[in-house]
Parts: structure tokens; sequence; C-alpha cells
DNA sequence: CTAGGGTTAG
């Protein structure tokens, strides 16, 4: 099994000074100070039960050192370098105790070091069990890391334990998560028992990735074969309807909402309001979004990208001056949505000013996305040059999305150098993408220059057989 | 002791 990072480890080694020796502890009490230990509010608490359980040999016994670590490594007022503490006096640390550390690890800021945990508990044989593998595959979700993913995957084969629901979900989710949707997408296929929950991972597990179709279809599978849904359900659902244009269902999904008397938190809400503002329900979104008892970022977020996409860019507008006087903050999202409003209403000084407060005002760096947005916008204005000088400032290599920004704003100011340029620059990044060639070829034929359309019609041919060699039959 | 949810330019 690949090694985490271990830097951030270091701290948590204490474990490995375990001492061997075996206290049988007396048999009074014990359970007493396990329930104390339960019932613990704070760590001041928790240090006098600990206290006592050193005094009457106590903290020997796993399962009343467990209870301990349970308060320490969960609580929220709870302390995990204590927990690692604890856990290093303990002489056997039962698996229940591994499984509380590893969870707490796997929500922590530094994920993979639940791996390095379970590396642990294998060394000293203890056997892993279905409540694991859940809290593992939840620390490959938060790093977003398919290459650990898959380790544990085989981890949970050699255990036996992919018949276990929960251990599937994390695994479909885990997959989902880190952009294998094949591989989820097989798992829940031969899962036999799936239930609402496995179903749920699944579809917003395409949701997520943008697969709004098959969100929607496998959302009518699960329909078809009797399972009820729930606001948990119907939230990756309602994303779907917002990106696949599907207005009908989704308002459907509301109608059943409020027939079920599904509870509308602000997640759901925020669902609405994104899925009827982006098919252009905009009253209907606005209603949703006046009638909120609590809205957050996202709400706020929801409401302007839907406006800016629909091309409301004033309205988008009005709506972030309005956020900027309430308590909340604008995040790196909300300046996607202003940022591509200006780019639709063409307001070129406006969208400048925004993109540079970002960081003095509110302190939020640009990424590569507000430089998408920025180049957009000063190729929509001709302002090519400016586009290609912010491109090159830019801390990142260009991605195909902000070339290709760029390549359009060529393309409408018949600048064919440039285009040049930047298609030269795509084809580095993806070198079997024919729509640069075919663009290109089309601003030479609008210039007449048609010895360079053949030019480039001839390197796109060469590329093509490149791609399908002499043995495939296959016209691409 | 476990699992599933909303907002992101072109």
């Amino acid at each position: 099994m690949l090694l985490p990072n271990l830097r951030f480890f270091s701290k948590y080694c204490v474990f490995q000074l375990r001492t061997y020796t075996y206290f049988a502890p007396p048999p009074s009490n014990g359970p007493c100070l396990s329930l104390l230990a339960n019932k613990c509010q704070s760590m001041h608490q928790l240090k006098q039960v600990h206290a006592q359980m050193i005094i009457s040999a106590h903290i020997y016994d796993s399962f009343a050192a467990s209870r301990l670590l349970c308060f320490c490594a969960l609580s929220q007022s709870g302390d995990l370098d204590y927990a690692f503490r604890i856990f290093g006096s303990t002489c056997r640390p039962n698996s229940f105790m591994y499984n509380t550390l590893i969870r707490a690890l796997a929500s922590g800021p530094h994920p993979l070091e639940a791996l390095l945990l379970f590396i642990d508990m294998r060394r000293l044989g203890v056997v892993p069990g279905k409540h694991t593998f859940p809290f593992l595959l939840k620390a490959c979700c938060n790093s977003r890391s398919l290459q650990h993913c898959k380790q544990v995957h085989t981890q949970i084969l050699k255990f036996g334990l992919d018949i276990d629901l929960h251990v599937t979900n994390g695994l479909v989710r885990g997959y989902s998560i880190s952009n294998n949707l094949v591989e989820a997408r097989i798992l829940f296929d031969e899962f036999p028992g799936k239930n609402l929950s496995l179903w749920t991972t699944i579809i917003s597990g395409y949701a997520q990735s943008y697969c709004s179709n098959e969100a929607l279809m496998l959302f009518n599978q699960m329909i078809a074969q009797g399972f009820e849904p729930n606001g948990v359900t119907l939230a990756p659902v309602l994303s779907a309807c917002a990106r696949a244009g599907c207005l009908d269902l989704g308002e459907g999904i509301h109608e059943f909402m409020k027939n079920k008397g599904i509870e509308v938190g602000v997640i759901l809400s925020t669902a609405l309001v994104y899925m009827y503002a982006k098919n252009g329900a905009i009253t209907k979104a606005q209603k949703v979004f006046e009638s909120m008892f609590e809205r957050n970022i996202a709400t706020w977020n929801a409401m302007i990208c839907g406006l800016a996409t629909h091309g409301d860019a004033k309205d988008a507008l009005i709506l972030f001056q309005k956020l900027t006087k309430e308590q909340l903050v604008p995040n790196d999202v909300t300046f996607i949505g202003v940022l591509s409003a200006c780019c639709h209403a063409g307001l070129l000084d406006v969208g400048r000013d925004i993109f540079h407060s970002m960081k003095p005002i509110y302190g939020i760096e640009p990424k590569i996305e507000h430089y998408g947005c920025i180049v957009d916008l000063l190729g929509r204005e001709g302002k090519l040059l400016e586009a290609e000088e912010l491109i090159k400032e830019m801390p990142w290599r260009a991605d195909v999305v902000i070339l290709g920004a760029l390549l359009a704003a060529s393309k409408n100011n018949g600048n064919t150098k440039l285009a040049e340029r930047v298609v030269k620059d795509i084809l580095a990044l993806e070198p079997h993408n024919h729509g640069v060639h075919v663009a290109l070829s089309n601003m030479y034929a609008e210039a007449g220059q048609w010895q360079q359309v053949l030019t480039r019609r001839k390197m796109m041919k060469e590329e093509k057989l490149k791609k399908a060699p002499g043995w495939s039959l296959v016209d691409t």
C-alpha cells in the first residue's frame, strides 16, 4: 500500500511506542467508569474520568479506554492529540478504537493519515471489520484520491467485505468522486441489495460529474423499482434537472415535495432556486429565494449564477450588491457568477473592477476560472492583446477552456495570426482536438487564404491517421 | 462506531 505524506503524521507516532504488558483490570468499577466516560461534556470532565481509570487500572481495559477515546476523537469539544495519547497507552487496542481514530482522521485536515493508521492496525494483526472501511473510504473521498480508493478496494475484497451495503456505498462514492464513474457504476449494478442510499450515491455521483442525463435516467429506474425518494435523493436530481434543462421534472419534484411534506431546508431550497433560475423561470426562483428563512452563500450563488446564465446581468449585479451588504461573505463561485454576468452584458469596466477587487477587498485569490471570465470579456470587447497578456500573466498554464475563449475572440475579430498561436497551444494540450483545426480553417476560408485551408486539412488527416492506425477500419 | 444532498466560466 502506498504511504501518504508522513510529514503530518509524526505527532501521532506515539502509538508505536505502546507497551505490550497486560494488566488485568480489577472486577469492580469498570462498567461504572465507562458509563461516566460516555456522559462527559468537556475535556475537563474527561480527564477526571481518565485519572480514575488510571488509578483503578481500568485504562488497560480496551473497552473502557475506547469510551474515553470516542469523546476525545469525535466530539466537537474533544482533543485528537489527547485521544492518541490514550491510544498510545492502551496495551491491546481493539478494532473499535482503530475505527474511531480512523474516522476522526478521515474528516480532519489530512485524511490520508487514516490510511497510515490502518497500516498500523494491520501490522498488529487487528482484523478490520465492516465499520473500518466506510471510514477509510471517507478518507479517500476527502482527499479525492483514486489511487488510494483502489488500494482500499483490494483490502475490502481481501476481507470479503464487498458484500456489505455500507462498504459498497463508500466504494461507489469514492470512485465517483475521484472521476471513475465506470467502476462506480459496475459496483452499483452488481450489488444485489440496493437501498435508497446506494441509489442516491450513484445518482449524485453522476449529477456532480455533470452527467445530468445519466443521473435522471437512473432516477427514473429507481422510481420504476418502487423506491420513494427523500430530500437527500431529490437534491442531486434537482441539480441534474437544472443542468439538463428539465423544468417539467423539476416542477414535478417541487410539487411532490409539497405533497409528501418533505422538509425543505437550505440545501433543497438552494437546489430549487438553481433549477428554476437556470431554466429561465426567474420569477419562481425568486419566489423560492424570498420565502427562505435561512440562506447561505450557496443559495445566493445559485440565484446569481442562474441570473447570469439567463442573461439578466443587471439583476445579478444588483443581487451581488445586496449580498455584500448582508453578513455573508462572497466566495470564488460568487465571482464566477458575477463575472460571467458582466461577460454576457459586455460590461468590461465593471467586470475588470470586480476582478481586480477580488483579492484586496474580498481576500479571494482569483482562480483560472475567473481569469477565464475576464479573458472572455476582454475578447468579446475586442481587447485581444490585453486578453493574451492576461493569460501570460497567470500563475498557471492556460487550459483548453481559456484558450478556447481567446480563439473565439480572435475568430470574431478575424485575427488569424493570434488564432494560429492559440491553436498551436491548444494542440499541445489536446493533440486530437479537431475542432480547432476546423475553426482555423474556416478563418482562412473567410480571408480567402485557400492554400492555408488545404494545409490545415492535410494536418487534420495526418492526425486522424495517427489516432486510428492502419489496422482500424473505423473512420474517426 | 458506519453510507447518500445545494452553488462554478466556455
